[in-house]
DNA sequence: AGCACGATTAACT
DNA sequence: GTTAATCGTGCTC
């Protein structure tokens, strides 16, 4: 059952932990391709160095000013989609990245996507799931908590809080303290 | 100019 | 097996 907007209306560390154990979904074509959430980070409004909305409302960051529960995604380095969720209060500027997830279903889709790399490194970091998933620029915006969504979080369970590796946030090393060190980076350990 | 990355190298255990 | 360095790529500001 899908994630409803009051899951993703509140606190963004809170729903970044929370999201671990969740699985994120993929309708394409008549195919269903998903996985479960085992790493994600959280960005917290203009006063967080490391979130996009540092510079304020721009044409990229609107999404991220609007309604909680809708994608934010954006091109990294040219090559790199990056799939991110909008939290927090409607007006408020914050999301979670999506940074890695563990394959469930429709894995022969992924491979065939990722170029056939072993099946750990298939959805392994951003870039890679949002590509295994077919994610781009043509989700931004998409509402993953509508009818008819092609993109949502499912229910799945919940992690144990002594299951979650809390860490400093990945690739924001020009970021000034004390920004750069907030552990803001979560994922499952494995067993 | 500067990236919320990934694939590939090269140098180490 | 690991870590460190490099750089392509195109969009935002």
């Amino acid at each position: 059952m899908k994630l409803p907007r009051a899951f993703f209306a509140r606190d963004t560390v809170t729903v970044a932990r929370e999201l671990l154990g969740q699985r994120l979904v993929r309708l394409e074509a008549g195919r269903r391709l998903s996985g479960i959430i085992i790493e994600t980070e959280a960005y917290v409004g203009e006063t967080d160095l490391a979130c996009h909305a540092r510079a304020g409302r721009t044409p990229r960051t609107t999404v991220m000013y609007g309604p909680p529960g809708c994608a934010y995604v954006y091109l990294n380095y040219g090559l790199h989609w990056m799939l991110n969720i909008v939290t927090e209060r409607n007006g408020f500027p914050a999301a979670v990245l999506i940074r890695a997830i563990e394959p469930m279903e429709g894995v022969e889709v992924m491979r065939r996507r990722r170029g056939h790399v072993p099946d750990r490194q298939l959805t392994n970091g951003p870039g890679k799931l949002a590509q295994a998933l077919h994610i781009t620029g043509s989700l931004h915006g998409h509402d993953l908590c509508a009818r008819g969504a092609v993109l949502f979080v499912e229910r799945a369970g919940n992690a144990a809080p002594s299951a979650i590796l809390a860490r400093p946030r990945i690739g924001i090393h020009s970021v000034p303290e004390p920004w750069r060190s907030l552990a803001w980076n979560f994922r499952l350990s494995r067993e």
